[in-house]
RNA sequence: GUGGCUGUAGCUCAAUUGGUUAGAGUACCAGAUUGUGGAUCUGGGUGUUGCCGGUUCAAGUCCGGUCAGCCACCCCA
């Protein structure tokens, strides 16, 4: 006997069987849906690019975290970590032809070579969407209408949208003389739910080199808490006198203006400083978005405005706004709340085989069942009929459909709802309507 | 990348602490009136105890390595 290879997938990868693709598969679809009434317009990009292009960025975790390699020719390339840099790398080329503002969504795979945790591995998707080439606010609106639509599409119940802007921070620091030590600050405030003031206030101080004072004050803008016209009188007053913090406040009221004025429900929205993002590129308004049920998952939307995309690779400027939905933490949440059932069908009727000289007119029934747009998959094997019940049982069907020599004689097809157990005797007339009709108002009933 | 815990059937777990042929539930397959599933009954073990090596008369059990999973740190563009 030969020797066999062992299956195996590597580590950080996975394997996606039906029951698990499936519910994938409707996610994601229900996402392109709510892009695509924004009109955002669907990308994509190779997963492969040029390293220059990927490492441009520079620090050394994206460096170790990288999947890179030589290619057949000699050429240093690398796979994409996200969808954001080959998003910039796509702008500077195409912009001229494509002009602003550039609306684009895309959903796909990326790698990073990084350890692997619960929830993290090193392949995963992405679905972004970004507005690129504007500094309107009426682009953050939409993007936070986008978060919106889309949550409330999958009917994942009450969630609650947070936001904040950069331009608060930043001014603040501006005003305490901090300016330019935004990163490290953001990187202690982050941790405040984590590790608690005391512990952040001594990180600022050890890592920002900032005095207690300083880490003090701003403390007291990430404890700035009340309903969302509280949060904005508390920043306002405590910003005043620096224009960046005063304007990052007065976008952070348009923005909530808009919201609202779209016919958003006014709990679905929170203004909350203490948001931060790890991610230093924000510049402006920034989001993440929780469920209610299961704050302790973390945030399932998450993105913001940046300054200047495509700086790296163009001298035009970029500026834009977006956001990323958390794939593989949405489907844990929907996981936890059941609000996944078992298929691993895509199809709803199942034809029982069970006539072996009738396949001809099992066929023709699939076609005209499939001209009407319903998924139909007729059993291979002319089994016994327990089995093939069992089967559809198993698998998740809505309907069987049952024909014999009975049937047949009669003109006859029996429809059977396999949750409800019940069945109906349908007429086979020209062009299987009355078949059609019935399974389809056991569908949708 | 650092540190810790874990790894037995598809899944959840047992195996008297090193003792001889690795078990149970569930799932799966076949059958119980060759036309009706989710129930019941009967039969079937489907396993290189993750993998490689070491210690020992004897290893699922102890040791080392490796692979994988989980947790914390780091990081999360």
């Amino acid at each position: 006997m030969a020797e066999r290879i062992t299956p195996r997938t590597l580590k950080g990868f996975r394997d996606y069987p039906p029951e698990v693709m499936i519910p994938r598969e409707r996610l994601i679809d229900t996402a392109r849906r709510v892009y695509r009434s924004y009109g955002f317009s669907p990308i994509d990009t190779p997963a492969l690019e040029y390293l220059e292009i990927l490492a441009g960025k520079g620090s050394e975790e994206t460096d170790k975290q990288l999947y890179k390699f030589q290619d057949h020719g000699g050429r240093w390339v690398g796979l994409r970590f996200d969808l954001t840099v080959p998003l910039a790398r796509f702008a500077a080329q195409h912009i001229n032809e494509l002009g602003v503002p550039l609306k684009r969504y895309h959903v796909a795979t990326v790698w990073r070579g990084e350890n692997t945790q619960r929830g993290r591995y090193r392949e995963f998707m992405q679905c972004d969407f970004d507005t690129i080439g504007t500094r309107s606010v009426a682009a953050d609106i939409e993007t936070a209408l986008v978060i919106h639509d889309l949550l409330q599409a999958i009917h994942i119940g009450p969630f609650t949208i947070h936001l904040n802007n950069r331009m608060v921070l930043n001014g603040l620091l501006e005003k305490l003389g901090l300016a330019g030590q935004s990163v490290p600050v953001l990187r202690a405030l982050d941790k405040l739910a984590k590790i608690g003031p005391q512990q952040v206030a001594e990180e600022m101080v050890a890592q920002a080199g900032m005095t207690a004072q300083q880490a003090a004050d701003v403390l007291k803008l990430a404890a700035i808490s009340g309903s969302n016209q509280d949060v904005l009188r508390s920043l306002e007053s405590l910003v005043a006198g620096n224009a960046l913090g005063s304007e990052g406040v007065a976008r952070l009221a348009d923005l909530l203006g808009g919201v609202r004025a779209a016919g958003v429900a006014e709990e679905r929205i929170k203004l909350d400083v203490s948001i931060a993002r790890g991610l230093d590129y924000y510049t402006g308004t920034v989001f993440e978005t929780t469920l209610d049920a299961l704050p302790g998952i973390g945030s399932v939307c998450s993105g913001g405005r940046y300054d200047n995309l495509a700086e790296l690779y163009t001298s035009q400027q970029l500026p834009g706004i977006g956001a990323s939905l958390g794939l593989d933490r949405l489907l844990a949440a929907m996981e936890e709340l059941q609000l996944i059932e078992k298929v691993s069908t895509a199809a709803p009727v199942l034809i029982a085989y069970f006539d072996e000289s009738r396949l001809h007119d099992y066929l023709r029934l699939a076609t005209a069942i499939r001209a009407a747009g319903i998924g139909v998959e007729l059993f291979p094997d002319a089994k016994k009929l327990g089995q093939q019940l069992k089967y559809a049982d198993r698998r998740g069907f809505r309907i069987a459909l049952i024909a014999g020599g009975d049937e047949f004689a009669a003109g006859t097809c029996q429809v059977k709802n396999l949750a409800a157990g019940t069945q109906q005797n349908v007429p086979l007339d020209e062009g299987a309507g009355s078949l059609i009709a019935a399974i389809q108002e056991m569908l949708t009933g």
